[in-house]
Order: structure tokens, then sequence, then C-alpha cells
DNA sequence: CATATGTCCTGAGAGC
DNA sequence: TGCTCTCAGGACATAT
């Protein structure tokens, strides 16, 4: 479930790439349904030969890789993809391969098991298109007043409000959870009853959670799907207070339990002894 | 317009 | 042991 710090983890596991030249891409056959590739991989492999990489940004969580044509190339991994430039957890799951000539990494792939991600070519009006209105201020730069500007007027529940992509790009449901746990503010506190200094914790703690998980390469849950692009592990999965950790006490103050409830078909958690429902 | 729900997908794990 | 069932949650389509 690659959130900003596994894409953003993504991102720079691939930045020595800029300046290398498309040798040429490849759409893998292992897969038993393909993933959305787009446009199909022989109009992709024209408009991609030769070109050279510009840059390597992130876009929410989808890591965007740009070429001298104008085009770029969007992957985006949704729940299981991974980008990678060296040994995928299994060939299986490869959907799709860029090969480079001209810089210290040959091949990017595009190694998906669920496969709910895909892979796009997009022109600059394309791209603009797909985000225009659809991608909220990003995570790491929104400052403390667009965050209550963006949420503040909402009425629905303020852990399903971080995750609306539109008012803010980056936060999925792990971090969330751990971002609201450390602000001390109830997840399904309504936004609209957010009090201003709940709100300022809320965007102090949504920094510093989600640096520190880059810092440490992003989140592998127990299923290990998520891996950098080196195929290793991430390691935020050990700062985790309370994802994934229904029943357990709490490691905030010591007394609470961490509670599992579901809010928006997702499961969330928290320590009510820490998070008092204020509102 | 804002908000809520259904859908896609695979493999791990539970339960019998 | 081996089967069936449920669940995990990204973004988007459709419904309310």
């Amino acid at each position: 479930m690659p959130e900003l710090p596994e894409v953003e983890t993504m991102r720079r596991g691939i930045l020595a790439i800029i300046g290398s030249r498309v040798r040429g891409v490849a759409a893998e056959k292992c897969a038993r349904k393909p993933i959305l590739l787009s446009p199909g991989i022989g109009a992709f492999a024209r408009r991609t030969k030769d070109r050279r990489v510009t840059a390597v940004d992130r876009l929410g969580k989808r890591v965007v890789v740009r070429l001298d044509s104008g085009d770029s190339i969007i992957f985006e991994p949704r729940m299981t993809g991974l980008v990678l430039v060296a040994d995928p957890p299994s060939v299986e799951h490869l959907r799709f391969r860029l090969d480079l000539a001209g810089g210290p990494i040959p091949s990017v792939w595009y190694w998906d098991r669920r496969g709910l991600g895909s892979v796009r070519l997009l022109s600059k009006k394309q791209l603009a298109g797909l985000l225009d209105g659809k991608l909220g201020v990003d995570a790491l730069s929104i400052t403390a007043e667009q965050l209550r500007a963006v949420l503040s007027p909402s009425k629905r529940a303020i852990k399903v409000a971080l995750l609306d992509q539109r008012a803010l790009a980056g936060v999925g449901n792990l971090y969330a959870s751990e971002i609201l746990h450390r602000a001390k503010v109830h997840p399904e506190s309504r936004c609209d009853a957010v009090k201003p200094a709940q709100w300022k914790l809320i965007h102090t703690h949504l920094g510093e959670v989600l640096q520190e998980a880059i810092r440490h390469e992003g989140s592998t849950l127990s299923d290990g799907t998520y891996r950098n692009a080196l195929n290793q592990s991430g390691g935020f999965q050990n700062s985790h207070r309370v994802y994934d950790r229904a029943d357990e006490p709490c490691l905030s103050c010591q007394r609470g339990t961490i509670k599992r409830i579901v809010q928006a078909q997702r499961s969330t958690f928290y320590c009510a002894v820490c998070q008092r429902r204020r509102s």
C-alpha cells in the first residue's frame, strides 16, 4: 500500500536515471491479467525511444519520469506496485520494463502482485488534465493554514478526510492513523469540530511522521509486499504505534489498548485513552 | 456540490 | 491435509 513515504522512496531509488536515454520498453507477459498500460506497448515504445530522462518527480502517490519530449511516464503503484532497479521479488508479477542507456541504471522494472496499478505515458496536457482539481497540496509541503482551510469545512470524520487526495495529496490509510495518534486526535472527530490547536498538532505530526517514514524508507507490513527500488524492506513499521496493533498496549500512554474500527470500509487504529473524543 | 458506496485484483490466513 | 471464505486498501465510477 504505497503511500507518500513509500512512493518518495521509489522516486529516490531511481533518481540516477536522470540523464539516461530510453533504449526501449517492454510489457512483461507473465501476468494472467495485464495492468493498465497506456498507450499500448507499440505506441509507448515509439514515443519514448531515444528520449532523455530530464527529471524524476513525485505527484502524490505517483512517480513521474519526465522525458525531453515533454511526455512523462507515470507509475501508479496503488496497492502492490513496486518500482525497482534490481532483483524483483518474483518474475511472476513483473509488468513492465524500461531499458536505459548512458547511466548507471540499465533497467527500471514495474512489478505489481495484484495488478491494480498502472503505467502510463502522458503528454504535458494529459498530465495536467489528470491532476487538475484532482490532486491537493502535497502533504510534505502543505502549511498549517492550508491544511486547516482545506479540511475544516468538511463534515466528514478527520481520518476519512485525511485520505482525500483532492484535499491533501499523499496520505493513505496507514499514515492517517499514525498521524492522528501522535496528534492525540480521535479519528472519528468531525473536521468542522476540530479545534485550532488540534489542527496545529495534526499539521506538525503530519510532517514529522512522513519525514521520519521517508528516512526509514517506508513501511513493509507483515505481508512483506513493499520493497524499495533495491528490493529491500522499509524500516518504519518498527515505529508504528497503532497501525495493525489492535488489542495491544498503547506505546504512548502505557495505559490504553489499541482499538480497531472501520471507517469508509478501511481499518482505523487508535488509543481511546490518548485520543479522547472532544467533539 | 459534498459525501457515501461499490468495484477492481491476488494471496495470506482463518476456519472447518 | 486441502478446501472455501474473508480481508487488505489504492483510485475511480456510480449512487445518494
